[in-house]
Formats: structure tokens, sequence, C-alpha cells
RNA sequence: GGUCCUGUGGUGUAGCGGUUAACAUGCCUGUCUGUCACAUAGGAGAUCGCGGGUUCGAUUCCCGUCAGGACCGCCA
């Protein structure tokens, strides 16, 4: 038998047709006599009835949850009606009823509120899907997926796909390396984009773009981080930042329409890098609550308090965030719990002050005059009953701990909603950033990135000084995405490896191929990439990556349905040879 | 590489230096004609992740190990 309809589309407009579902079994209740049988696919459930006196009541007896079942039936009008689901109006009397398949008591229960632990659902992830909530993430997934398709195909976008067999690259993240049998002792890697090929296509004249491009990265993962994710990828030819920026954004509010019905008509707000790090302390900021850093580095220089003297005598700063009505809400121990928290960021204290009355307290109030107090209280816009956070530390230690802190404290006070979306682009970021450790300079975004016209000169005198065509959409203190204007020209790409320490020989044989395509009339061009599992991630609010990955990873990148990675016989290793050691 | 949390019937939790190892749910059996978390009566089901130590005695305390999770480093 066809089915003829779906488990969620009935309603009191279908009464009397004859109908046939197919499904599983999501619940049986059997009143004596009189069963009820909620069966369910992935469009939703319909209540199944057996009146006692049906020749089927004896066939329901064997009927248990998630057997398949096909029945055909009459739709009626229930007696007592369910408003909670759509179908609630209407029920199936059956007619006739084939148990397609039987199943065994399932491991975890197929609810939304499922209570099982992650290790169970990952093992059982095929039933794990089974639950309604799950089954959503990815409708909405295939949605986002459809309305990017069909906003970059209507702006002629082309869609190729890049290879998943590729060249390892230097700088960047650690790559996933796949053995080649055919040229013993050499190695593909999986790309971590497909960053020099869709270059390579914009030299190749196909001007505009696109692939849902799966990337691989082998390092640790995170809640919002798997080895292995999907990017929408993006490149241009002939565009400008400005217009990369613009059509990126009209198909975020394509997508926001499409799956959502949101329909956003402001600009996205544009800030700089320096902003974003001065006021928020991170380049990814949350703007949908204020709290924002308040440099006050100047007054601490004049306090008595010789953590805030010595450290700025050493180059740092002193940067505070005031916490709206927080000084009935944090005891001493939850600062204890706070400071804890900015440890994590290399913070070495945490130093605190209340205001009340209007008047300060706290531990280091006693290193201020009467004059400061005034100036602080001023510069941080310090109300009655507000606390104010401080850290006195390096730039990057005060910026990092006072930035997380600020989301942290926000998270726990609950001051944003998750249905406000609040888009904005960084931009103008620095080309490069000098790390101490290695002694030389890292491409902040990568480096094949443009630097800005009137920064051309700072390559040669002062490259930490140069700012790079970079940006990136951010959203809930996520990074949804990034890009950058490409490097064109061969002696700018050269300057820039030379920058990076990559020497003539490490240029020729990593980059060879792309210097020697730069030669052949590239056009100016760029681009920029989304994380579409973040994006999935933001439109059904899950704070987790796997709750969007069909078939994710645990914490230490093992699949647990499948049991991947695993061992291989000693045949396939010779093959390649290859051999392990211990 | 590091820090922290968790591991107890199928599932999720509670608990405690000596217990008949508790609760919920699921499962099984009976009763039940309007349920939708059906109700109700009964029942089965656990060597308390694994190894070692302390102890008269360890599921409980300690060490190690394995697994899961969160985070720091890392992620151009």
């Amino acid at each position: 038998m066809k089915r003829t309809h779906n488990n969620g589309e009935l309603t009191i407009s279908n009464i009397n047709q004859k109908v046939v579902l197919k499904g599983w079994v999501s619940k049986k209740r059997d009143l004596g006599g009189l069963v009820f049988i909620d069966l369910r696919d992935r469009y939703g459930i319909t209540q199944l009835a057996f009146n006692p006196d049906s020749p089927l009541y004896p066939k329901t007896l064997d009927i248990k949850s998630e057997y398949v079942l096909e029945v055909l039936g009459t739709v009626i009008e229930r007696a007592s009606k369910n408003k909670n689901i759509t179908t609630g109006d209407i029920e199936v009397i059956v007619d006739e009823l084939t148990i397609l398949n039987s199943s065994k008591l399932t491991p975890l229960l197929i609810q939304d509120d499922t209570d099982a632990l992650e290790d169970t659902r990952l093992k059982y992830r095929y039933l794990d899907l089974r639950r309604p909530v799950l089954q959503n993430n990815f409708i909405v997934r295939h949605k986002i997926v459809q309305a990017v398709r069909e906003f970059l195909n209507n702006e002629e976008f082309i869609d190729i796909e890049t290879p998943i067999l590729t060249k390892s690259t230097p700088e960047g993240a650690r790559d996933y390396l796949v053995p080649s049998r055919i040229n013993k002792g050499s190695f593909y890697a999986l790309p971590q984009s497909p960053q020099i090929f869709k270059q390579l296509l914009m030299i190749s004249g196909f001007e505009k773009y696109y692939q849902i491009a799966k990337c691989f990265r082998d390092e640790d993962l995170r809640s919002d981080r798997q080895p292995e994710f999907t990017q929408i990828d993006i490149e241009t030819s002939f565009m400008d930042q400005d217009d990369i920026l613009n059509v990126s954004e009209r198909m975020i509010k394509h997508v926001m329409k499409k799956v959502k019905e949101i329909d956003l008509t402001e600009k996205f707000p544009v800030i700089t890098y320096a902003y974003a790090m001065d006021k928020y302390g991170i380049d990814k900021p949350d703007t949908r609550f204020g709290m924002m850093l308040e440099n006050i580095t100047d007054i601490a220089s004049k306090t008595e308090f010789v953590v805030f003297t010595n450290n700025i005598a050493n180059g740092g700063i002193v940067k505070a965030i005031n916490v709206k009505g927080g000084a009935s809400l944090y005891s001493r121990k939850k600062i204890d719990k706070l400071t804890d928290f900015v440890k994590k960021y290399r913070a070495k204290g945490l130093a605190f002050l209340k205001y009340n009355d209007d008047k300060l307290s706290g531990s280091i109030v006693k290193f201020l005059n009467d004059d400061l107090q005034k100036e602080l209280v001023e510069a941080t816009k310090l109300q009655n009953n507000d606390l104010l956070l401080i850290v006195s530390d390096q730039e990057n230690v005060v910026n990092q701990s006072l930035g997380n802190l600020r989301n942290h404290i926000a998270k726990q006070q609950q001051l944003y909603s998750n249905d406000d979306y609040d888009f904005l682009w960084v931009i103008d970021w620095p080309m490069f950033e000098y790390k101490e450790e290695h002694q030389r300079y890292f491409s902040l975004h990568h480096p094949f990135t443009m630097v800005q016209s009137q920064d051309v000169d700072k390559l040669d005198t002062d490259p930490a000084q140069a700012l790079a065509y970079c940006y990136d959409l951010v959203v809930q203190g996520q990074e949804l995405g990034g890009g950058s204007i490409r490097i064109h020209q061969e002696e700018v790409q050269n300057k820039v490896f030379d920058i990076l320490g990559i020497s003539k020989e490490e240029q020729q044989a990593k980059f060879g191929f792309l210097l020697d395509a730069l030669k052949y009339g590239t056009p100016p061009h760029g681009g920029i990439a989304f994380g579409l599992d973040r994006l999935v991630m933001l439109l059904v609010h899950t704070e987790n990556i796997r709750d969007v990955v069909a078939f994710p990873k645990t914490n230490s990148a093992q699949c647990l349905l499948t049991e991947a990675p695993s061992f291989v016989a000693s045949e396939q290793l010779n093959e390649l040879s290859l051999k392990t050691i211990k």
C-alpha cells in the first residue's frame, strides 16, 4: 500500500477519508480493549484508535514501542481532543494493520527530553536522531543550506567542488594526513579550507564561486568545535571589501527571512578590530548587553596600589567592567569564583569595588584618595549598588580575562536573549601579530590577506601596524564568518611570506603553484567563509555543535558509533609502506 | 600537554566505611471503553567503570587507569 498522508498533516478537514499511514510506534496506551497508538514519522504524530470490538485488537497486544507499522484506516473526529498537537482533533480508526518490523527495547527513550547521557546517545546515534528535536535541527540545517544556495545561485555564483585529497600547508592548524599508496612515503592532507583552490578559481576566471565545503582540522575539540566541519565558502573577483560585506549581509538576511521569518531591515553595524578589543576585550564581541571595558590606566597610575603601578610601569594596563546592581548580587565568595574564572586566562587577580550610599568599598579602596575615587566613579559611571571588577596586567591578559568575564557574568545574570540577533562586522584587522615566544610575525587571518592601500609601505617599515582588508561577521559573541581581500600581486605575496619568515625555498615548495599562478593575470579578488554548523546552532538555539552534526565525534575525536579511528590490518599498512611504532 | 566535573538495574539519578543498595522512568504480568506523561495492583532487573591500596570490612576513602563532558593551551 502507498502512503497517502504523513503523520503531521491530518486535520478535521480530512474526516471520513480513507488513509494509509506509516511510521514508528511512539507510544501505546491500552485502556483494556480500547487501544491508542501514537504513530510517529518525521512530520509528527497521529493517534490510531482500535475499538474493543475490532478484530485487530489481539494484534495490538504484540505491538511495542518503535515497531514499524503500516495502517489503513478512516479519519474521525476525536471524542476528546488534544490541543497540544496539530493532529489533535482527529484520530484514525484502523481497518488494516501490518507490522512492517519489530524493534528491540531501545537503550534510550525516543523523546525530546531524553535523559540519556552523551556516550549512550552517541553509541546509538541512529536512535538519538529519531528524536523529534534533533530531527528538527537537521531540517533547519537543510533549510539554511537551501536558502544559501537559492541566494547565491540568484546572484550568479557557481558551485564548484575542490579536492578533499590535497596538499599539506604550513601555518594554521594541524593537518589530517592521508598516506599515498602509489607514491610511497608521500601524504595528502585533508583541506583545512578550500582557500587556495578558490583563489585559483578566481585566476581561472569564474568570478563568483561558492561551495558548501567540508573542512578538517586536527586540533582538540570543544563544545563548538569538531575535527570536521562545514563552511559556506565564497570567493569573488573584482569586488572590494564593501561589495563582499554587502552581498554577505544580504545572504544572511535572506537566510534569516527564509528560515526564521525574521526581517533584519537595519544595516549591520561595523566596528573596527581596535574598538572591539578596547571596549569588549575580544575580537567577537557580544553586543546584546553593555558592561563594556573601561580603560582606567590613568587613574590607576595615580593610586598607591603597587599591583597597579608596578604593572603599568612594566607596560601593562588596567581595565574595569561595571556590573550593574552587582554589589548586592556578588558576595565575597562569588567574587572569589570570578577570580578563579579570570585566572584561567592568566590574570593574577581580580580587584573589586562596591558602590553603595555614594561611597566606594572594597579591599583596594584604601589606596584611592577622595579625588581619585570621584574620578573613578565618573569614569566607570558607577551608581549605587554597582560592582566594579578590575584587572591589571599586560594588555592581552587584561583584554582576554575581562572580555571573557564580561560574557560569563552576562550569562550568569541572563542579560540577553537568544532571539536577539546582533549581527555586526568587525573590520580593519591587523595584518600580523608578533609572537614573542616564536620571535616572529604570524598572520592574524591568513598569509594571502591583502594589506590596506594606505599601509603598503608599513610592510617594510612596521608590519605590526599594517591593517588588512579583513572582516569577520559576529553574532551573539560568536564568529560566524570571516574573510578578506586577497593578494593578487606576486611581489606583495612574496613580501608577506618574507615577513612571516617563510624561506624562499619553502615558499616555492609549499606555494610555488600559487606564486606561479599569480603571474598570469590574476584579478583582484576576495571572499568570505561562514561556519555552517555555527549558523545552525545559532538558529536552533543550542550551544553544542553535536546537536547539529549528524554523526559527531567525542572530545577525544572518536566516533562511538563506528568506533573510528581504529587499527588496520598489517597488510593494509604494508601496502602503504607504513609502520606504527609502539 | 594541562585543570576541573562525572561514572551505581535498560535509561537517568540518590546514597553510604558495615544497607535487604533507594527513587523515577522503561520493561514484564494482571485489571481497566476516551487515553494522550492513561490509571491501578504486582513483579523481574545492579558483582556500584576497571585495577591496586588503606581497613576487621570499600560501592563509599586514597592512588592509578579507562570512558564521557566542560575549560586552558591549541584552533593561520
